[in-house]
DNA sequence: TTTCAGATGCTCT
DNA sequence: GAGCATCTGAAAA
């Protein structure tokens, strides 16, 4: 356990700013996951920031949907949804109310209740696996769309909080821009991580993918 | 070690 | 009906 780690919870104030501030002020912070078996602790390491109006990457990119409703919510909840047909995407929401922007959680590295996340993880071989990927991160925590528009910032028990943690250094947050991602914004740097962190999931450029035949 | 293609079903056009 | 904010196991080097 980190001895300098700051256990307080975040608060509404924090979500609720651009997206651009929240998304590298979350590394470091520590995402707390709360099932009856247990607590999971997760370390952010990296994130990616989506804003709604701006970002052709976006789910809210083209209006609101019953989808994404969430995402032009209140600052401070959580923002599941489904793809690939197999996954779930764990999402925080941010900024002003109706600006439908958030930040979707990468990565991240487990620093309680790893013994609960490898029962879920079984195929990972290392422990730095276990949240390396936006979706082997939601299923290490057991996040499904049963978790969606959940307040992360208040109420009693709630299965999801975010803890002050142990701030990084700005020289060691770096980011870049997503790929593929054309018109306004195109060369925003939307993801976020801790440079050399062992748990970032590695880059891949965006590859056309061969049709069956 | 890196690269590749298949799996899978929800969501929007 | 096409595309998707991805992961995994197998195979090559």
């Amino acid at each position: 356990m980190d001895k300098g780690m700051d256990r307080t919870p975040l608060g509404r104030e924090f979500f609720d700013r651009p997206v651009l501030e929240v998304a590298p002020d979350l590394l470091g912070r520590v995402l707390v996951r709360s099932t009856d078996e247990g607590a999971i602790e997760l370390r952010l390491t990296e994130v990616e920031a989506y804003a709604g109006e701006i970002d052709p990457g976006s789910h809210a990119y083209r209006g609101r949907t019953a989808r994404n409703s969430v995402m032009f919510g209140p600052p401070g909840h959580s923002y599941v949804y489904f793809t690939y047909g197999m996954w779930h995407c764990l999402n925080l929401v941010c900024g002003p109310e109706g600006k439908a922007s958030g930040v979707l959680l990468r990565a991240g590295e487990i620093r309680v209740g790893a013994e609960m996340a490898r029962k879920r993880r079984f195929s990972a071989r290392h422990d730095r696996e276990l949240a390396k990927g936006p979706a082997r991160l939601a299923t290490a925590l057991d996040v499904d769309r049963a978790l969606n528009g959940v307040d992360v910032v208040a109420g009693r028990r709630r299965p999801l909080s975010v803890l002050q943690g142990s701030p990084v250094a700005p020289d060691q947050v770096r980011s870049g821009p997503r790929t593929g991602v054309g018109g306004a914004g195109a060369h925003q740097p939307w993801r976020f991580w801790i440079d050399g962190d062992p748990t970032v999931s590695p880059y891949r450029a965006h590859a056309p993918r061969r049709r069956a035949t």
